[in-house]
DNA sequence: TTTTATAAGTGTCATTTTTACATTTGTAAA
DNA sequence: TTTACAAATGTAAAAATGACACTTATAAAA
């Protein structure tokens, strides 16, 4: 038996971006409207087509930077879909990749962009292809590892209240945890340096602020370290 | 802007096959000596190029059938494998599944293709292109699903001994776990059938032979119904 | 100045889960 | 009948989880 390379069938192939944000107060997916047909005007994830002399990874990159304007997310990837009439123009395999980040931070780059807009989770509308279900896969792959591994104190302040950490884990799990247990829990982690400010906007008492410490986090990381809500 | 399909760059997308076996004794991993240049006579993972008309996952069983051939192996999704040199010959994408299968079962299979070969995974020679690395990945990805999920029940004989069955998980963990834990563990996820049979082969006393409930698993598998080990 | 309203902050106990660990049993072969 | 060998079995201590309610600090209103 031979086979030969040039005899194989190539084909396009594209890559999707679920970006996640939280806002303070709703877990929200980044989509864009569609400027070409097939599905014009419909909205979608943030996609492209990967060129020939780049990874994957690279693509999501660039493909997130041309539509958005954003830069330094760093993207996970998350599953090859194949089917062949996903994309009725032509043959097409797409790579998703999906990341969180904090909305306020990133919101500047977005000004620019006015094809791209934030919507809550439970509020997307349809959107092209496959990518409905791109979403709900990214959905459910963010909600298991944000319950295993401690991921997302980068989507808070430097300085954040515990009100505000235990809201974005209440809204990336989709469920309310106990305020003592919570703060129990993540206390025992040991992660975080309670500073003697206090952030007075909220209530009359004001509610300490805490940062997030680097060093005792990276250090725990290399045993495995895991927390489960 | 405009965005035409025609102007995108078209790869070439492989398909690569990681089958696990269990023998009764060790994790094994199948692989088959390439016949083909680049890298011809190294081995490597059951791998060949997509088809336009086919999706990936059709294409894995295809690949995995004509090397193999092997039927009937459900297989799941990986990753996709997109450095730019992994191919020296050609720019070619890879997406990697994985199974794990009784290999009594399907050693027959085998016999009419010499070019497959089990391999103990402490023992896999180098591979071609970034195979190990696949491996690797699938490794890691097979023990943390079975240490989750009850997976493995169908890699055993029909009728088995809990020895059998804390020998498999203890392949596939790679780590000694303790007898009475382990059966308490079993028998506190009810969906084995103790049968009045033995099996005499393995001691003066012999041991009891069990079967696994389908049914029971069945419904159980509904809500959610995880292992930790 | 006192009262009120509001969110922050905190600890314990019961239950469940996990882990560690040693002896008795049944049989075939010596 | 003794020996040798793997099979079978249970419990107690420790750790993790989950449920649950009152006090505190402050600003604003009375």
């Amino acid at each position: 038996m031979t086979i030969g390379y040039d005899l194989e069938d190539k084909v396009l192939l594209a890559v999707d971006c679920i970006i996640f944000g939280f806002d303070n107060e709703d877990l929200k997916v980044l989509l864009v409207k569609r400027e070409f047909e097939p599905e014009k005007g419909k909205w979608s994830l943030i996609g492209g087509f990967l060129k020939k002399e780049e990874t994957l990874d690279d693509s999501a990159k660039r493909i997130l930077n041309l539509l958005t304007g954003m830069n330094d997310i760093y993207m996970e990837q998350l599953y090859t879909w194949s089917e062949v009439d996903r994309d009725p123009v032509e043959r097409t395999i797409s790579t998703s990749f999906y990341a969180i980040i904090n909305i306020e931070e990133h919101n500047k780059d977005l000004l620019n962009h006015h094809n791209a807009k934030w919507f809550s989770l439970s509020k997307t509308p349809s959107l092209i292809f496959d990518h409905n279900e791109m979403l709900q896969k990214a959905t459910r792959r963010l909600r298991r590892r944000t319950s295993i591994s401690p991921i997302g104190f980068g989507l808070l302040p430097e300085k954040f209240t515990m009100r505000q950490l235990q809201k974005l884990y209440e809204s990336i799990l989709d469920k309310k945890l106990d305020k003592r247990n919570f703060v129990n829990k993540i206390k025992s982690m040991d992660v975080l340096i309670k500073t003697n400010e206090k952030d007075m906007t909220s209530s009359t008492k004001g509610s300490y602020l805490y940062i997030f410490d680097q060093e005792k986090y990276d250090a725990k990381q290399s045993n495995d370290f895991y927390l489960k809500l």
